[in-house]
DNA sequence: TATCATTAACTTTTT
DNA sequence: GTTAATGATA
């Protein structure tokens, strides 16, 4: 292979944009990937389903770019959603190439912007020390606000002054651009003004603040564009159909100019990758539209379309297409495969949500028993969160492993929030937002009356809250002035220190190590909070650090610019005075919050819904909840583009399966408390007949009335068991069997009584609703103080009380 | 200040 | 039905 970096930094150039075919890089290539991959320095729109390379196409692409000399490392700008996504472009660009991967501007859009703001932060108009606010933080900022200009939070929502603001700013409006034709629009652009106030004399910048002050910076100085312009010959943009309007119109920045209202690009090449089939995520601000802007505003002749599917079996890829065929609005791609046809998906009707998930269970044994499929090639899928909890109880019972996606990740732990709010304030003391956080926590006395002092003063005085505390005599002023000083003391300690020493100091120093341990149950957050170290100490050892800080400004060649004072294409390049290791460690944990726990190892079924999902595959996939109402969601159906979108969410899903697909519906569900009837979703019946292998009769299904209604409109016991045909499926089940669960369920219909000790014998077979099956194996106690010693099959021995637990008798 | 009780929401979510 | 967040009470 030959290698352009061979002796240094400076590559060699050549001016033959071309590798022989049987290259490395190109081998094993599809002639449209290979056409992506060489396309000449154009601009281009890919439109890469699922599952067809398409990241071994951008990161091919990179690679070809620097091997044939068309690109410097430094003249190349590759940007994804999600840092997975970035750090998988690097890793598998590394693995192509020999390279020095830290001058290139590989990362998410917020990552990136944050670095044009770093760089650049007086032009931008922020302090050096600006610190990034999460969702979180966000809204608290926003209570705050709302609290010091004394409007009732019934009047105004701080969710939804919220969900204004970041929507503003997704469409790259500021309080000015925006219209005021009544009291509560008005109201809201007013707010918006004092919250962008706020959040400038703090030195906080959300995450869509991030965006649009980058936007801004670039469209409001020309020689930085310029200089931007010319350095980045190259611009690749990953999942385009989620970008939203301020994403491309920042993109655009970087790849021209406007000229009586039209664009007009300049000579870099831009590629957008892209499937405007697996667009889901209109609903926070993406806007599928931009893939059509962006084939009109950059002249593309034609998108270049991977519709070769490296992942599924035929059956399943006719589904995906015959589904999404009912969508209108498509630029048009089928997915084929050269696999195969497969297995046809298999559908199965049950009478509750209950028994839905434990024929999912039931079937996730024989998958990995008999078909030999482990665990973590399982997923089961749902439509929203709250499924899964039916699911994750089979699943618990059956002592199956699993793994849920979602819920609070590392860095959004309230322990860890407040580690990090110290942190900041060593580094910004004007962050309010932290200031608060922390100011009475572990509590030193200083009460709501002395906080609202305090920020009265802070008010009137115009100033932050740390600048505040002087004001306040008596008791309180006392307090905050310990804790001020006690601020100033760990910054003090802090000064020199390796990051490990600063954190372990502030833990210390703050108390919260100490109050943690007084706390019953703080010993997972003291777990955590070394955890914290551990984090910051791998942090610095990788080159993390040196990634994610502040990047010289590199010239058009790739060489990183002169110091200080040195003009790059015109530009007064500011060098980027390093960032501190705490400041970037402080950027690090607000831009990538962290992994979704991992509470199973590696041998885990994957739970997620259909969101999670995307991106990922696996051998087996369960599809659940296929009722009208929940999939496509209630929610969806007043408009025609939120059903569409909820039909590529279910493309989206269906394309995750490599082999087995299964497709599973309840009639009745409890939901927000009570027993809802579903009719099976339409989009069962957008799938190929053909492809469908119906593992209990399909029925007649409502076509617009509530014809449907007919076989089971009793009650849910009242539900006839359908005869289950499971013809041609391995099946140690007896037939009539496949949809009742093993153990009896605890009784929700018949509540059985086992407060008292009376009907629990020892050596009976008892239910635990948490626990599974076990044996009595000892009683003692009367009445209210009765305990049993059970033996759980899953789960080990355990005492419980019975005044408290839920022990059912099983016979 | 801490704990308990009551109440509203509740689709999807990355940065 | 469950949770998260707020308000009331000891």
């Amino acid at each position: 292979m030959t290698d352009p970096f061979a002796g240094g930094g400076t590559p060699a150039f050549s001016n033959a944009p071309s590798l022989p075919p049987d290259h490395p890089l190109l081998r094993d290539l599809n002639p449209e990937q290979l056409a992506a991959v060489t396309l000449p320095p154009v601009h281009a729109l890919v439109l890469a389903g699922a599952g067809s390379g398409k990241t071994r196409v951008l990161t091919t692409r990179i690679a070809w770019l620097l091997a044939t000399g068309q690109a410097t490392p430094g003249g190349i700008l590759a940007v994804t959603f999600t840092n997975k996504a970035a750090r998988e472009m690097l890793t598998r660009l590394s693995a192509l190439l020999p390279l020095n991967v830290r001058g290139m501007w590989i990362g998410t859009f917020h990552g990136l912007c944050h670095r044009l703001l770093r760089a650049h932060h007086q032009l931008a108009g922020l302090p050096a020390t600006f610190q990034i606010l999460d969702t979180q933080d966000q809204l608290s900022a926003i209570k705050r606000l709302l609290k010091a200009l004394n409007i009732d939070e019934e009047r105004v929502k701080p969710k939804e002054l919220q969900w204004f603001i970041a929507g503003a700013k997704e469409d790259g409006l500021r309080p000015h651009h925006l219209p005021a034709r009544n009291d509560l629009e008005r109201l809201q652009v007013e707010l918006y003004q004092a919250y962008e106030a706020q959040c400038q004399r703090e030195g906080v910048v959300d995450f869509g603040e991030l965006m649009l002050r980058s936007y801004e910076l670039l469209r409001d100085h020309e020689p930085l564009r310029v200089h931007y312009q010319r350095r980045f010959r190259h611009l690749l943009i990953d999942e385009f159909q989620d970008t939203n309007r301020l994403q491309y119109a920042w993109i655009k920045q970087l790849a021209g100019h406007e000229v009586d209202g039209r664009f007009v690009p300049c000579g870099n090449a831009v590629m957008a990758v892209g499937d405007d089939d697996q667009s889901i995520y209109a609903f926070r601000g993406a806007r599928v539209g931009n893939m059509r802007d962006f084939v009109r505003e950059f002249g593309i002749a034609e998108p270049i379309k991977l519709e070769r599917n490296y992942r599924s079996v035929g059956h399943i890829l006719h589904a995906a297409n015959h589904l999404i065929d009912h969508n209108r609005q498509r630029l048009g791609k089928n997915l084929r495969t050269e696999q195969g046809e497969g297995e046809r998906l298999r559908v199965v009707e049950l009478p509750s949500d209950h028994e839905e998930a434990q024929w999912v269970v039931d079937e996730i044994r024989q998958l990995t028993r008999n078909d030999g499929i482990p665990p973590h090639e399982i997923a089961v899928l749902y439509r929203s969160n709250a499924q899964s909890r039916a699911i994750e109880g089979a699943l618990f019972n059956a002592g199956i492993p699993y793994r849920v996606y979602g819920g609070l990740r590392f860095f959004e732990r309230a322990e860890i929030k407040h580690a990090l709010a110290y942190l900041r304030l060593l580094e910004n003391p004007h962050d309010d937002t932290s200031f608060l956080r922390v100011v009475n926590f572990p509590p030193r006395g200083i009460g709501a009356r002395t906080i609202e002092q305090l920020q009265q003063a802070a008010r009137d005085a115009g100033c932050s809250l740390h600048d505040a505390v002087t004001a306040i005599g008596g008791r309180g002023g006392a307090a905050l002035g310990a804790f001020v000083a006690r601020l100033d003391v760990m910054r003090e300690r802090s000064v020199g220190r390796p990051l490990r020493e600063i954190i372990e100091g502030v833990l210390a120093d703050s108390g919260l190590l100490e109050h943690y341990r007084a706390e019953r149950e703080g010993a997972e957050r003291i777990e955590n909070l070394q955890e914290l170290v551990n984090a910051a100490e791998s942090f610095v050892s990788q080159e993390g650090f040196g990634r994610d800080a502040v990047a010289l400004p590199l010239d058009e060649t790739g060489t990183p610019a002169p110091a200080a004072g040195a003009t790059a294409g015109g530009v007064e390049a500011e060098t980027g005075e390093t960032l501190s290791p705490l400041a970037a460690f402080l950027t690090h944990a607000a831009l990538e919050a962290g992994d979704h726990q991992a509470q199973a190892g590696q041998a885990a079924v994957q739970l997620m819904t259909v969101h999670a999902a995307k991106g990922l595959e696996f051998d087996a996939v369960f599809i659940t909840g296929l009722e009208e109402g929940l999939f496509p969601h209630d929610n969806s159906l007043s408009s025609v583009d939120g059903l569409e979108e909820e039909r590529r969410l279910m493309y989206v899903a269906i394309t995750r399966a490599r082999r087995r697909l299964y497709l599973t519906h309840a009639q009745t569900r409890l939901l927000h408390g009570q027993t809802r009837y579903h009719i099976p979703s339409r989009f069962l019946d957008e799938l190929p007949a053909e492809s469908l292998q119906w593992l209990s009769p399909p029925r007649a299904r409502a076509s617009g009335g509530f014809g449907g209604f007919g076989g089971w409109g009793g009650a849910a016991a009242g539900v006839p068991q359908p005869a289950w045909g499971r013809s041609g499926l391995t099946d140690e089940r007896p037939a009539g069997l496949a949809g009742v669960p093993l153990a009896a369920p605890p009784a929700r219909s018949a509540p059985a009584v086992s407060a008292s000790g009376a009907e629990i014998r020892t050596g009976m077979a008892v239910f635990h609703t948490k626990f599974g099956e076990g044996t009595v194996l000892a009683i003692e106690g009367q009445g209210a103080d009765a305990r049993a010693q059970v033996d759980f099959r899953r789960h080990g021995t355990k005492w419980l009380a019975l005044a408290v637990a839920k022990l059912t008798p099983v016979s």
